[in-house]
DNA sequence: TGTACATCAGTGAACGCGCGTTCACTGATGTAC
DNA sequence: TGTACATCAGTGAACGCGCGTTCACTGATGTAC
């Protein structure tokens, strides 16, 4: 086996995370393979070691957000998934639905910059982009203090709990989503505040 | 001047009425002009007669629906924004959160199918899409009970109105935008669900 | 009224370019002896 | 230990295809006389 072992994983982890980022910036369709290859200090001919097709790359990065740039963003923010507590919600929709992140086009969250290409892509990307939806529904529901797993306890309460946390998600990603299409910069940053507001709210009652 | 003077703009707008509904299921970048034309029953080459781009047409078909699809679905929603009313943001809520717009791929409002291409678009696209956007916002500032005009009145109280009213729009949108991405389609309606029970919610509050 | 004319919406072939994918080849590296 | 070998990650040229756009042309229709 030439080339130690550990070596195609290297450079397949770079390849996704490039990937990533051009992807987040200027969506699937307007990012070539090329492009991908070159940032990753490659040429264009080896991507077929690595990835079936275009699509499967896309699939990868996307999931790629939650263990990499989203996990570091998580401790950034103060989000600690181990140790669930009100305030988690609470850092998580302050970090999400902050200015930074509205700027950050390189490292924002895949759920915002991708929606409608994801919405149009192959089944293995939907699933990736479900898992972050899934996490961060987790988080909202932890966050609550109400135990996703279990259904046992108190069934009523455990039900408007995870109504919150989607909406919750949807409020977030939706203030996102909205503030990045709008010219008008002064709308777009009263979107995100207006939903920063509510959502915040939300958390409390 | 051969041609009736209406002709060229009837002609026009059935292409803009044709781009709508492929945009809207497509996307911009998957629809060739040609499939266009040729779904308005034209070929290709006229394309030029009406628009200077591809782009231009997308900015046109986004703002068509407005006053075109939009208004139809308002007036079977029963949302009649000349005459606000508590009522009113309850059914936008209840049409645009509902189970048939998330079906109708080619009905449905842009700014659920199109964010993340707007979002890289140029400018007169995204100008169009905020448009539709502050349509939305005054609907639901306007059900509240506040004048979006008269900011003299009651200060406060418009401001309120206003954050409220934002984040039903990123509420709405958001939802539907998270529903339409996940490939576990009870997933998908349990988002759309919180969404509308929680927005609902707080057009009581 | 009917006919010649001018206009311009619409046609369809062609152009150019870019990109996903393929493929024959190279050369760095680990292994066998 | 050192050398020949096998593997396979990476290279870069080429292929094919599709699409936005252009352009010379057609022919339907309104106008002038």
């Amino acid at each position: 086996m030439p080339y130690s072992s550990e070596h195609k994983q290297e450079t397949r982890a770079k390849i996704v995370e490039c990937a990533r980022i051009l992807f987040n910036r200027h969506g699937f369709q307007d990012v070539t393979i090329d492009q991908i290859m070159r940032e990753a200090g490659l040429t264009r001919g080896g991507f077929y070691n690595h990835f079936k097709s275009k699509e499967a790359l896309y699939s990868a990065a996307v999931s790629s957000f939650l263990i990499g740039r989203g996990a570091q963003w998580r401790q950034g923010a103060g989000v600690d998934p181990q140790k669930p507590s009100p305030d988690m919600s609470r850092r998580m929709i302050e970090g999400y639905l902050s200015s930074a992140h509205l700027g950050d086009l390189d490292g924002q969250c895949p759920m915002i910059a991708l929606p409608s290409d994801v919405a149009r892509a192959n089944p293995d990307v939907q699933a990736s982009y479900q898992e972050l939806l899934e996490a961060m529904v987790w988080l909202f529901e932890s966050g609550a203090g109400a135990d996703p797993q279990a259904s046992n306890a108190n069934e009523e309460a455990g039900q408007l709990a995870r109504q919150k946390a989607l909406s919750l998600a949807a409020l977030c990603v939706g203030g996102m989503v909205l503030a990045r299409s709008l010219p008008d910069s002064t709308l777009a940053d009263e979107v995100r505040r207006a939903a920063h507001q509510t959502a915040t709210e939300m958390t409390m009652a």
